[in-house]
RNA sequence: GGUCGCAUAGCUCAGCUGGAUAGAGCAACUGCCUUCUAAGCAGUAGGUCUCAGGUUCGAAUCCUGAUGUGAUCACCA
């Protein structure tokens, strides 16, 4: 559309005698109730035309369908001016989007790291972890569609009090159980303790508060807390029977995961391990001391001071010279970028710890980190069910793997109803319910803002009509079957179209040329809930076009072989969009 | 209590950087399968965009305040 910029701005010049510059014209898309596919809001420029809306609009106007020859008519309501633009600029525009390179950004040049996932190794993953891994993913996925260079990142929480808890239940009460004796995935397995350690632990404190202790203190001398923090000082100090112990469940957690990832469909490209992290970050504390960024106080922990940007004092680190959880981040941030030299570098996160990311901001901006201003955090809302938060320790979990299988059994059960998969080989068959499971869940928890918190409810299951992945699949596959029965036209190059666009092919190629700027504006805002919105405002269009206009059958060859093409690349953005959220799409359905 | 989010149809959500009569889906109701896949399409009904001020030609959108709701304010991670 520059070039409608260029001659608004020349018109105002010549008219009006007056400099407006293309960046001050803003363009939108004409309301489906006008005439028009761009609309120009002349209000703001009333004062330099020194005329009413109606006369500044339709001056415009009539300068545009002189000059322009893409501009096939206009109409003005109020101070509106409706732009038609012709038919053959929108063919043009449908040339471009045929191009095989369509919706790919160019390189920037740019790098950027998103960590995501991070999990702890003491339980096995849950809802609020699957949207956190759909997000990171997908913002990744996204970025790179924009032109970045993408480090995907997975700093895993393996060390630390809770994975002894495990440890040590399972030490006591786990007469040494496996995950094949048991057949129970490894994650499940160490979960399984981890409830365990907090039952007894929890019986504990109610023997020591029956002895006429507090709560407090209950928590704090009951025997298996006691134990765990020695294992983890041992663990600290390299003992070999624990170290080897952590190794052995660590390994069993892995391979849980493995699976949990591979059935998300998500993928890293570099793992950090807290085990080999959380001692980073002295250097950095002894380096604040020096430039005076931090102080260190009597007892000798060392503070920053942040009361005057509205924060508060935060401890960097203990008396006794041991990490916290933002030392070992402040560490962890610089290794990362030594490691790869990134601009940006984006941490998916819950919003329960956005304090803690504009503390560790602002730190390593006070430090004069030169990257400091590239990092961002993604923040996102937690998945609340209607009972309220997930509690691990109450059973409210949604268990990721659990959801995974109901997902898939729900599209079995809806997709036999159906009776459209009769005559699908069993692998096939496996493999579309997988689609459309995955594809429901993922669409779920994807076209929501991130920051939004969302809620889910176990008693009704995700819908798979309407605003969903599987419309969005199942348009797909509409569009395939089309396709697939018209191989020898769809070779054929375009297209001499005469004829008047009908009008649902016009919205198509208009929302089709969108595309490059939604993937820009969604890797901008790294936002993919804009990218599964579009793709099902695509399909809902496609529905519509399809709906209304026959396409194997109409007579005119050129304008069959056009509809086809429209088809092709309806589906093949659908695709691409779709891909993005690591959503499959299937040939038939 | 301090700080930071969020608030749009009964429910779940959009709303393109301030524009026209605020849009979808679900749920309800009505039509459309001898015609390219009905997981679809078309239609009816449903709104004081939480409230009160302000900014301006114009506010769901920006500012201030209130209310509701959530998170956070650990020498946990």
């Amino acid at each position: 559309m520059n070039f409608l910029h260029q001659a608004i701005s020349k018109a105002f010049n010549e008219i009006f005698d007056h400099e407006v510059s293309e960046n001050q014209i803003v363009l939108e898309q004409t309301k489906k109730e006008f005439e028009g596919q761009v609309t120009f809001v002349v209000f703001p420029f009333v004062r330099f035309s020194k005329k009413s809306p109606e006369q500044t609009a339709t001056l415009i106007g009539d300068y545009l369908k002189e000059y322009c020859e893409e501009v096939a008519d206009f109409n003005v309501i109020k101070g509106f001016l409706n732009i038609v633009l012709s038919d053959a600029y929108w063919i043009d525009e449908f040339l471009n989007i045929s191009h095989p390179d369509f919706g790919r950004l160019p390189s920037n040049g740019q790098k950027v790291m998103v960590e995501y996932s991070s999990p702890n190794t003491n339980k096995p993953l849950h809802l609020g972890h699957v949207r956190n891994n759909l997000l990171g993913y997908a913002v990744a996925e996204i970025l790179q569609a924009a032109g970045f260079e993408v480090i995907k990142a997975n700093l895993v929480n393996d060390r630390g009090i809770h994975i002894c808890k495990s440890m040590l239940a399972w030490q006591k009460f786990g007469e040494n159980e496996t995950p094949e004796s048991t057949h129970l995935k490894g994650d499940h397995l160490v979960g399984k303790y981890y409830v365990i350690f907090d039952q007894h632990y929890k019986k504990e404190i109610e023997f020591l508060k029956a002895e006429g202790k507090t709560e407090e203190e209950a928590k704090k001398q009951a025997p298996l807390i006691l134990e765990a923090q020695e294992m983890l000082l041992k663990w600290e100090t390299g003992d070999e029977a624990v170290i080897a112990l952590w190794k052995k469940m660590n390994e069993w957690v892995y391979a849980g995961f493995d699976k949990t990832y591979k059935a998300l469909g998500v993928n890293f490209d570099k793992y950090y391990y807290e085990s080999n992290t959380y001692l980073l970050g002295k250097d950095i504390v002894a380096e604040g001391l020096e430039k005076g960024v931090f102080f260190k106080k009597e007892d000798g922990s060392v503070w920053i001071d942040l009361t005057a940007d509205g924060l508060d004092e935060k401890l960097v680190q203990r008396a006794d010279g041991t990490s916290v959880y933002i030392t070992q981040d402040l560490g962890t941030a610089q290794l990362k970028y030594n490691d790869f030299k990134m601009q940006e570098s984006i941490y998916v996160v819950g919003n329960e710890q956005d304090y803690h990311f504009k503390v560790l901001f602002l730190i390593l901006e006070k430090l004069g980190k030169s990257w400091a201003k590239g990092l961002y955090h993604l923040s996102y809302g937690m998945v609340d069910l209607p009972s309220g938060k997930m509690k691990s320790r109450e059973g409210t979990v949604v268990d990721a793997d659990d959801l995974i299988e109901e997902m898939k059994q729900t599209a079995k059960e809806k997709t036999e109803a159906l009776g459209k998969v009769d005559n699908f080989e069993a692998a096939e068959k496996e493999q579309l319910f997988e689609m459309i499971g995955l594809g429901a869940l993922k669409y779920f928890l994807l076209k929501v803002e991130p920051k939004k918190r969302l809620l889910f409810d176990p008693n009704e299951s995700i819908d798979f009509q309407g605003n969903t992945g599987p419309f969005i699949q199942y348009t797909h596959a509409r569009i395939k079957s089309v396709l697939a029965k018209a191989e020898k036209e769809l070779g054929k190059i375009i297209i001499k179209k005469t004829e008047a666009l009908a009008e649902t092919e016009l919205e198509l190629i208009q929302i089709l040329s969108k595309y490059p700027n939604l993937i820009k504006l969604a890797a901008e805002e790294h936002n993919p809930a804009s990218v599964a919105n579009y793709a099902y405002e695509l399909a809902k269009i496609y529905n519509k076009f399809y709906q209304t206009e026959s396409i194997l059958k109409v007579e005119d060859e050129d304008l069959k072989i056009f509809r086809l093409k429209l088809s092709y690349h309806t589906a093949s953005t659908l695709k691409k969009a779709m891909g993005l959220l690591g959503i499959e799409m299937p040939e038939r359905m």
